[in-house]
RNA sequence: CGCGGGAUGGAGCAGUCUGGUAGCUCGUUGGGCUCAUAACCCAAAGGUCGUUGGUUCAAAUCCAGCUCCCGCAA
């Protein structure tokens, strides 16, 4: 039996603590996450997808706000003598005395096949730059950003349509796997971890807003990657008669016929969606969002339009 | 009590301010035109206007309560 911590918030790491949680191998001692916030409409507190299920297993939880500096949390882990901590997408930096408790090593998931896109947001960003392949992998968890040496890898492939939903419960089912054969590889000292290759570091920079609005003189092939890659978190948009509408789904159009109107402007609405010329080729919006409206298609919300 | 938008035939909307015949763009069904069509023409079906109560001769519209959906912000 290895005794674990799990430190997480959001969903993403739900099957991995659902995993361990179920398994005869594993024993989930604590587990470890952001405090509640307050969120939603109307500001209410909110507990964390972790949290709610740690609460609903009788799992105990921890909620620092900042690990590094709350003693007695740390004197509590301390004291349940884990073998490993698990750390996956949990949003605080560890201090290296929280790295020397568990008795084999600190394990980080994280979801990209490093060195490429370290830092926190490597699905969306991977596909942002139209990447066609990334994956997971685990790693010794050091002091710096994502860049302790690699335990294992498991590389994905990303479809021209995925969006980063999609891409994000892939990644969450295989991470359940991943996580387990490294545990017990380094448990058993068959697994070697590996130091990063420092050619070839990149960093998957959080998302700002601004980028997600849509630049209408880019490609179109761009823009596509942009709006899969930020699909509903937070999602693309354009601002039509100042209402901010957003995109959910599209496809670049192959045709190179000219239609006479100039970048950003709709071309020709047909039950298929709604075409915009961009800086290079045109655009169809399949799916789209309005501004206090629900998911609709492109073509039915430009039925309603006065043009 | 964070700010805001919305609920009207199957879809997307207008109509609400200023109460008085249920409207628009599509879709569906049938018919016509055409070599042909996703194009065009004609016709039809389809709505307790989210829900409850109030005001009124009369409520989608005015007043009050409730339910549900969504955007921002965090």
């Amino acid at each position: 039996m290895i005794n674990i911590v799990f430190f997480g918030t959001p969903d993403i790491g739900l099957k991995s603590l659902e995993h361990f949680h179920n398994s005869d191998k594993f024993n989930v001692l604590a587990v470890v996450t952001q405090p509640d916030k307050p969120s939603g409409r109307g500001h209410k507190l909110t507990a964390c997808p972790i949290k709610q299920f740690a609460q609903e297993h009788g799992i105990k939880v921890f909620q620092p706000k900042s690990i590094r500096k709350e003693p007695e949390i740390i004197e509590a882990l301390r004291e349940l003598k884990p073998d490993f901590f698990v750390t996956f997408a949990f949003g605080q930096i560890l201090s290296q005395e929280v790295l020397d408790i568990p008795k084999y090593e600190t394990i980080n998931l994280h979801v990209s096949l490093l060195p490429k896109y370290r830092g926190a947001n490597p699905i969306q960003r991977a596909i942002i730059n139209g990447e066609t392949q990334t994956g997971i992998c685990t790693m010794i968890t050091e002091l710096g950003l994502d860049c302790g040496d690699i335990c294992m890898t498991y590389p994905i492939e990303i479809p021209k349509k995925m969006n980063c939903v999609e891409l994000f419960e892939l990644c969450a089912n295989n991470s359940p796997e991943l996580l387990e054969k490294t545990l017990i590889g380094i448990q058993e000292g068959t697994l070697k971890p590996t130091p990063q290759c420092e050619e070839g570091v990149c960093f998957a920079d959080k998302l700002k807003k601004e980028e997600c609005k849509i630049d209408w003189t880019k490609s179109a092939e761009d823009i596509h990657n942009l709006v899969r890659g930020v699909y509903k978190c937070p999602g693309a948009y354009f601002e039509f008669r100042d209402k901010i509408i957003k995109v959910l789904e599209t496809e670049p159009l192959e045709t190179a016929e000219d239609k006479g109107v100039s970048v950003g402007e709709f071309a020709g609405i047909s039950k298929h969606g709604i075409d915009v010329k961009t800086g290079s080729g045109y655009l169809r919006l399949i799916k789209i969002k309005p501004e206090g409206k629900g998911e609709m298609f492109a073509r039915d919300w430009a039925n309603g339009i006065k043009f």
